[in-house]
DNA sequence: AATGGAAGCAACCGCGGATCT
DNA sequence: CAGATCCGCGGTTGCTTCCAT
């Protein structure tokens, strides 16, 4: 204690606790410009008041586009059991072979349901021979959420189906809405974050660079991608790349505020309005990002939420 | 219908290892 | 080569929701 080293920030004067859909947005904005090389960095770059361990832990635990949520099917919780048998509590390594699914969320799965159920199975070892199944001889374990049909080839996008398909588990793994107040602010948002964000190759190139994507899980991130919504997706990394850059400061945060302001009334928009930037500049840079992350043209969702007044404020930051 | 406990989950903390200067 | 810095990991905490009474 009290040694090591030192926090990553002073982490004073920076927010803690819960994320807000601003700053989801913020931040998903900014590394889908530009990336995360640098994570003690990015929060100023980004105009975020966070630390870089706080920014990255949320993306890569909730905003990162691969994610895939909702509850663990039977192999995946195979999967888990029989690595931590083997790993023990390495959850990085064995979230490694889960593609999609975070070490963190493993973890916890794993304290709440799969260790109960692991040591269950211990217990009366010499009963699962009977079940004739050496893999899924848990049967007895309530899991109503796992049903063995559910397949572990679907790679849901998690709230792809959030409205519906996911919920049919209807369990505690509603990861879509995180925070219940954060339903009715985030939901356009969040929608479009996982259900667009997903197949954005920008991000998953960004996420599968690394070498040791020799494991099982690298081709899955890309297999992720259904093919018509990968299509977009290929080639635009070097358009990313070509893209100018923003002051983050002024233009970007300040169109989000300011859209955000507008549809919730907020007027804690702590960002920077830079008037100098015209509509012009406003246009373009929500036109850019759109494209960018394959959202061109406005949703149903979002039109059907939003003000007609304030469309643009979801239609063309629904990000 | 109200209340208390349990469960689930997101986020924080501190440390170790890797990388950079 | 040594110190500084950063990233990532695992453990833990606290808040929220669910469920039983």
């Amino acid at each position: 204690m009290g040694r090591g080293r030192a926090p990553c920030c002073a982490k004073v004067g920076l927010n803690r606790g819960s994320w807000t859909p601003q700053e989801d947005v913020r931040l998903v904005a900014y590394i889908q410009k530009h990336g995360h090389s640098n994570w003690r960095a990015l929060p100023r770059q980004a105009g975020l008041l966070r630390c870089g361990k706080s920014c990255r832990l949320r993306w890569i635990n909730y905003l990162r586009p691969d994610l895939r949520r909702g509850n663990f099917t039977a192999d995946e919780e195979e999967t888990v059991i029989r690595l931590h048998a083997s790993l023990g509590n390495k959850w990085s390594k064995i979230a490694a072979c889960l593609p999609g699914r975070t070490d963190n969320e493993i973890k916890n799965v794993w304290n709440t349901h799969l260790k109960k159920k692991a040591s269950q199975r211990e217990q009366k070892p010499a009963s699962d021979k009977n079940n004739g199944e050496a893999g899924n001889g848990d049967s007895d374990a309530p899991v109503p959420s796992l049903s063995s049909a559910s397949s572990s080839t679907t790679i849901t996008t998690s709230n792809g189906s959030s409205g519906g398909s996911d919920t049919e588990t209807g369990e505690q793994y509603d990861t879509v809405t995180n925070k219940p107040e954060m339903i009715d602010v985030l939901s356009p948002l969040d929608l479009d974050l996982d259900l667009e964000l997903e197949p954005d190759m920008d991000i998953l190139d960004m996420l599968v660079d690394a070498p040791e994507e020799a494991c099982p899980a690298a081709p899955m991130l890309t297999s992720s991608c259904s093919s018509s919504s990968l299509t977009p997706c290929i080639g635009r990394v070097e358009e990313l790349l070509e893209l100018p850059e923003i002051d983050m400061d002024t233009d970007i945060w300040s169109i989000i505020d300011d859209d955000f302001a507008r549809l919730h009334g907020d007027a804690t928009v702590p960002c920077t309005t830079n008037a100098s930037q015209g509509e012009e500049g406003k246009e373009w840079w929500l036109e850019d990002l759109e494209k960018e992350l394959g959202l061109w043209g406005p949703t149903e969702e979002s039109q059907a939420q939003v003000d007609p007044h304030d469309q643009i404020g979801y239609d063309k930051v629904s990000l």
